[in-house]
DNA sequence: CGTTGGCCCTGATCGC
DNA sequence: TGCGATCAGGGCCAAC
């Protein structure tokens, strides 16, 4: 369930404390939170000993981390010059469970720990970075990185015009600068699908999950199933207006600090609820008209809307 | 090639 | 008290 904000909260919370951070030992405790990486635990756990890691990346619900290269130097640091440009990175995707938290180094293994990072930082010392996930569909691994094809930054926290393999097919996010606008409504127009599976298709646009596409569905008044062919320009850049709102505002509402992230046991998760008007409102009146939001099977999900404002209009 | 349905995975919770 | 059923859904891939 971690959608954009919560993933960039981890982000935030996370680059003060592992950039320019070499990482010292790696503990895979279940070898099931590597499913992503091309090759078994021990080759994951060998090329992490001793690399030091770059920056903090995030690019809709994907996080990376560039591991720097060249650490000939034990004083050397990513800024330092030493290093030369990263050629793979930690890839991190928290699935549905997944936490990053960041802890001391003798502090308690928590349940549900997969994996288990000693680092040490320059400046803030021996820490330690626990993956945590009850349900296992969050994974890292280990992953080239390459050129972007329109040259820009590869995501949020680096300069860098690289973006890991797997990270690749995965559209910018609607809060990248480099987002291209002109080229969302387009494709979205020449979709034909439902205009909430569009918004959940990673490719078309990414960072957003079932939460914040129900709100953001909300805020516009679309219903869920209305096909993307049938939606003007002008209501599908009403659409993205919303979807951006919704995202800043949880932003907003999650943003977190180094200090608030090592101590907050619940990391990535919490969901701004006090903020929700759609995801999971059913039985609670709109806050527009009144009627009772509803909750429909869709897609294998729950879809939740206001029957009243999002109704399905004609083609 | 675009679209769609199915599957993975497990702790918490609920009902009998 | 115990236990089976149910629920949550992002990403990927086979199939159409």
């Amino acid at each position: 369930m971690p959608e954009l904000p919560e993933v960039e909260v981890v982000r935030h919370g996370l680059a003060p404390a592992v950039t320019g951070a070499r990482i010292e030992r790696v503990i895979v405790l279940d070898a099931r939170s590597l499913k992503r990486h091309d090759g078994p635990a021990e080759d994951f756990v060998e090329r992490l000993a001793g690399a030091h890691v770059a920056a903090a990346v995030r690019r809709g619900k994907f996080l990376w981390m560039p591991l720097a290269i060249g650490s000939a130097f034990a004083s050397s640091t990513p800024e330092s010059g030493a290093f030369g440009e990263p050629v793979e990175a930690l890839v991190v995707h928290l699935g549905m469970s997944g936490q990053v938290l960041l802890r001391a180094r003798d502090a308690e293994v928590a349940p549900l720990t997969r994996l288990v990072f000693d680092v040490h930082h320059p400046e803030h010392g021996a820490l330690r970075v626990d993956f945590v996930d009850q349900r296992i569909f969050g994974s890292m691994a280990i992953d080239p990185l390459q050129a972007t094809p329109d040259a820009a930054a590869g995501g949020h926290g680096s300069p860098l015009p690289l973006v890991p393999g797997q990270v690749a097919h995965i559209a910018r996010d609607p809060l990248d600068p480099a987002f291209d606008e002109a080229r969302f409504l387009s494709a979205l127009r020449s979709r034909r699908t439902g205009i909430k599976r569009a918004l959940l298709d990673q490719t078309l646009v990414s960072g957003i999950g079932n939460i914040y596409a129900d709100e953001s569905l909300w805020a516009a008044r679309l219903h869920y199933d209305q096909p993307t062919s049938s939606i003007s320009t002008r209501k599908a850049r009403e659409l993205l207006s919303e979807v951006r709102t919704v995202l800043r505002r949880a932003l907003d509402e999650g943003g977190t600090s180094f200090d608030a992230q090592y101590v907050n046991v619940n990391g990535a998760s919490g969901y701004f609820s006090h903020s929700l008007r759609a995801y999971g409102q059913q039985g609670m009146p709109c806050e527009r008209c009144g009627r009772l939001i509803v909750r429909e099977q869709f897609m294998n999900r729950g879809s939740h809307f206001c029957p009243g404002c999002q109704r399905l209009r004609a083609a």
